[in-house]
DNA sequence: CTCGATGCAAAATTTTTGCAGTCCC
DNA sequence: GGGACTGCAAAAATTTTGCATCGAG
């Protein structure tokens, strides 16, 4: 393992756990359960996705509690949450991203892929200026058809998006 | 008004009937009690602001009635969906718009600015070229606090949106 | 021990849908 | 007159919430 990778599971869920205390919330099971359910997700997942993989760990979790822990996970930091305009929300651990991520949703294959677009540091400074305001957060989406992206074989229909 | 004012409610209704005919759709008393309802609106509004407008026009409007010519308003390109990430929906009258619109969504007085972002045209073509895809639509959108946008006058606190 | 956290189920909210009746073309 | 369209209410689907109980600190 790289020794600059210092963000595996492990010293993650250390982060977490200091978080949870620094903000005086407790340290629980199934809080843990599910954050390591997150962080092993290697894609985008629902909250549905979540309930499921936390409760393979620890099967007591419920719901509610999902629920309840992704704006705990999200306000870490440690989380992120991918609002691609469907009726529920995606998230997304937050592994060795720096720079801000644009997604690019595939309406053929239904996938989605985060990409660099570290220029909209400067697009949210130049309206941030323009219009005297604070950034709090942004949002770059491209939507797209992906017919030729499949024949160069990256975007392969049937990619594993859930229902 | 000005000559080159040729997208007023009058011929805009028009363009709509047009476009239903065109599509082998029936022009309904309730649909265009919806799009005049829609197209009188000077701002965002949601598919309930839009049912109660309606109704102010032709009373027998239903709210099944509203969701379903919504996807026909914004098929015919004279209505945007504006979709801020919130559990329903923004939809907006399609003016005089020839660039690209960003949102800046303040958070302090609730309020949703659209911007011109011009250059998202040459960013969808970037990433279409980059990945090879045909783009389809695309969103950019900055949630911001507005405390100094206030004393400036630009944002009241209390804009009138909706609960 | 104490009070924050949890599970359960009911509620809330927005949007969709089935069906019988209506009215545009 | 025929079939698209509509209204109504029930259904869907995701997220939130009230409450009794549990357990972290």
């Amino acid at each position: 393992m790289d020794a600059t990778d210092t963000k595996n599971s492990k010293n993650m869920q250390e982060t977490f756990k200091d978080f949870l205390s620094s903000k005086g919330l407790r340290v629980t099971n199934q809080r843990l359960a599910i954050f390591d359910a997150a962080f092993d997700h290697p894609d985008h997942f629902t909250a549905e996705d979540l309930l499921e993989r936390a409760r393979e760990i620890d099967d007591s979790v419920s719901r509610a509690t999902v629920y309840r822990a992704l704006p705990i996970l999200t306000e870490s930091g440690l989380i992120r949450e991918v609002d691609v305009g469907r009726d529920y929300k995606f998230y997304m651990a937050n592994r060795n991203v720096t720079t801000f991520q644009a997604q690019v949703i595939c309406l053929d294959c239904d996938k989605i892929f985060e990409i660099d677009a570290p220029f909209m540091e400067w697009y949210g400074k130049t309206v941030a200026d323009k219009l005297s305001l604070k950034v709090e957060s942004q949002r770059l989406q491209v939507t797209a058809h992906c017919s030729e992206l499949q024949s160069s074989g990256l975007c392969k229909r049937g990619g594993k998006r859930n229902s």
